[in-house]
RNA sequence: GGUCUCGUGGUGUAGCGGCCUAACAUGCGGCCCUGUCAAGGCCGAGAUCGCGGGUUCGAAUCCCGUCGGGACCGCCA
């Protein structure tokens, strides 16, 4: 037997016991005479004390062990002598005094030190040594916070009724969207199954199936360039009910939500129970942005009233372009240097600004790069609307309104790091609603759906499909948090008539319709029942949970921004045989 | 595809034209040490400063290119 006990759930209560541990040396401090090892397991560390009363072989072999040794300890669990106690520790009241040490493996030096955080390695280093790096005491509660996340969504939906169902990992190529991952078939030599960008037409179909209530930790791929919060697979809570309406889909998620935090994460508050139900069009306006973050205030103004006889040029032209003048107040920041704003300004020209006026709130009045083209009354006016005080910083975006908003949308968020704004213990839950059907696209000047192509158009906006196709509003929402998107769903087509013209409206043709989705359209002929639902990302959620930067660290083995996997050194060639067997040549290599 | 940024012993940093024969911490090796918990003390080994080219009397340091990492924009139905 290698263990009796795991190392972190040694209390007082266990004094007196004879034990036995493995685990991997987490420290050692020698004494010459006494000696301590950390023994370290998933549970956690316990101190073994090494007395001089030893068989030599045992002591000689006490000198070799080194950081991150497996060894099997047998020993009697004791309370520290008085005063030793350790209350960093959660097993710091007791020690293991070792009566027989057996090396089960030794280490080598390791390429980096796992029992710290301090002068963490750089990442691409602890990528290649993941194994490794998931020894963190760090990394490894971010599996196991992952795991009861999981946990509570499977405990908590199987209450309400829902079951797990599996879904292809190998299906069809989806013509919209990211670009797909495909996998070429031997069986058919040029044909591919793609990866699912997500399992939205399989639950659908299995709520033609009659599963009414479906859910599934589901993985989705996606091949487009990647971001701290984006990898190329991720996790979804992926569920579809049958026979609901929008709110039936919000409140089951928000419950599930609103129980889980406090269960897996307690030291995170949530903003607000119920959850805030914020419009598009008004995020759009208040934050710039379709995922706010409602952590902190800071909205966006609309002050083109006040600037409306402005003799500033730039605020002029873009008045008379048929723009806006918007702006947000950042608190204190009036003494911000010349060189921060010309940074500051860099952001904002990336976001499509063509510049940055400011005006900064002093005892001398107003300063900063448009106060020479604002009148007295218009600084005035502008003070009482926006309720800036001495010591603020007003920044202004003068543009189309896509623009300003989302100019000033990043300016906010810039301030929000910069000034420390958000309270990192908050969960600022909300739904995104309202949203509209279509999105323009300037290059390609069509109509694309801005959810999915399945998505159920609001009933009273279906005679604007033809008419006005930007007005038509969608049954589709989103679940935000601290401003990422977390959850993205809607109710769904369920007619076969609707269906078909909403591909019509996209540009596809018949024969495309037939063959990328008549298998969808046939479904809805047999009785599909009206449903919807949505899919809450897991991995940004634990990211958030676990207060990590990025997803990479809430994901066992993820890849790095390029794609790779950095350990087994993925994606790599393959042998010609293979190549062969699938009827691939490259055109050049 | 674009913008910004980083690359110095195993690891993390400092150095940013000559004081660099490259510093500090940690890890590593050796010795000492009986109550530590980032144990401590002493000694030692370990880096042609990502790579290539250029400027210069002289380059880790400046310039150009390239490779690799990260952040962001595009992209992500």
């Amino acid at each position: 037997m290698y263990r009796t006990h795991t190392c972190g759930e040694l209390r007082a209560s266990h004094a007196g016991e004879s034990v036995t541990l493995s685990g991997w040396v987490n420290r050692r401090r020698d004494h010459g005479g006494v000696a301590f090892f950390d023994l370290r397991d998933r549970s956690g560390v316990v101190q073994i004390t090494i007395n001089p009363d030893l068989p030599k072989e045992t002591l000689d072999l006490v000198e070799d062990v080194r950081f991150e040794w497996v060894l099997q300890i047998e020993g009697l669990v004791q309370k520290r002598p008085a005063g030793n106690e350790n209350p960093n520790m959660e097993t710091g009241e007791i020690e293991v005094i070792a009566k027989n040490i057996t090396v089960l493996n030794p280490a080598k030096t390791l390429p980096f030190m796992v029992s710290s955080d301090a002068d963490l390695p750089d990442e691409n280093t602890r990528l290649k040594y993941r194994y490794l790096d998931l020894r963190r005491e760090r990394l490894t509660n971010n599996m196991v916070l992952r795991h009861k996340v999981i946990k509570f969504m499977r405990d908590y939906l199987d209450k309400q009724g829902f079951i797990e169902i599996e879904t292809p990992i190998m299906f069809k190529a989806t013509p919209e969207g990211a670009r797909d991952y495909l996998v070429p078939s031997r069986i058919y030599p040029g044909q591919f199954y793609a990866l699912p960008q997500s399992p939205q037409q399989l639950k659908q179909l299995l709520m033609v199936a009659g599963m009414d209530k479906y859910f599934q930790i589901a993985r989705c791929f996606r091949d487009e360039d990647l971001r701290g919060d984006r990898q190329p697979e991720f996790t979804q809570l992926d569920l579809e009910m049958s026979y609901v309406h929008r709110d039936d889909v919000l409140d089951l998620v928000e419950g599930l939500f609103t129980e889980m935090i406090p269960a897996v994460a307690p030291h995170k508050k949530l903003l607000s129970k119920p959850w805030r139900k914020i419009s598009y069009r008004e995020a759009m306006e208040k934050y710039g942005t379709d995922k706010p973050d409602l952590r902190f205030g800071m909205e966006l103004q609309d002050v083109s009233d006040i600037f409306a006889k402005s003799e500033f040029k730039v605020f002029q032209g873009a008045l008379s372009s048929g723009g806006v003048i918007k702006c947000i107040v950042a608190p204190k920041s009036a003494d911000m240097s010349r060189k921060e704003i010309d940074a500051l300004t860099e952001v904002a020209k990336s976001l499509g600004a063509k510049g940055m006026p400011t005006l900064a709130v002093t005892s001398e009045g107003v300063k900063g790069s448009a106060s020479k083209f604002v009148s007295a009354e218009e600084v005035e006016s502008l003070k009482a609307k926006v309720n800036a005080k001495e010591g603020d910083l007003i920044l202004f975006a003068s543009d189309a309104k896509a623009i300003a908003n989302k100019v000033l949308g990043g300016l906010r968020v810039w301030f929000r790091d910069k000034l420390n704004l958000a309270d990192e213990n908050l969960m600022a839950f909300a739904w995104i609603v309202d949203f509209p059907f279509f999105a323009y696209n300037e290059e390609t000047k069509t109509w694309e759906s801005e959810h999915h192509p399945f998505t159920m158009p609001k009933l009273e906006d279906l005679d604007k499909f033809e008419s006005n196709p930007g007005e038509v509003m969608s049954d589709a929402y989103d679940m935000v948090c601290n401003g990422y998107e977390m959850a993205s769903g809607s109710i769904r087509i369920h007619r076969r008539d609707v269906q078909m013209k909403m591909f019509q409206m996209l540009g596809l043709s018949d024969e495309e319709i037939k063959t990328k989705f008549g298998h969808m359209l046939e479904a809805f002929e047999y009785g599909a029942p009206p449903h919807g639902g949505m899919a809450p990302g897991i991995d940004r959620l634990v990211m958030l949970l676990a207060d990590e930067p990025n997803i990479r660290e809430v994901i066992a083995f993820p890849k790095n921004q390029t794609g790779r996997d950095v350990m087994a050194d993925a994606p790599s060639e393959v042998e010609p045989k293979q190549l062969k067997e699938l009827q691939i040549k490259f055109e050049q290599k």
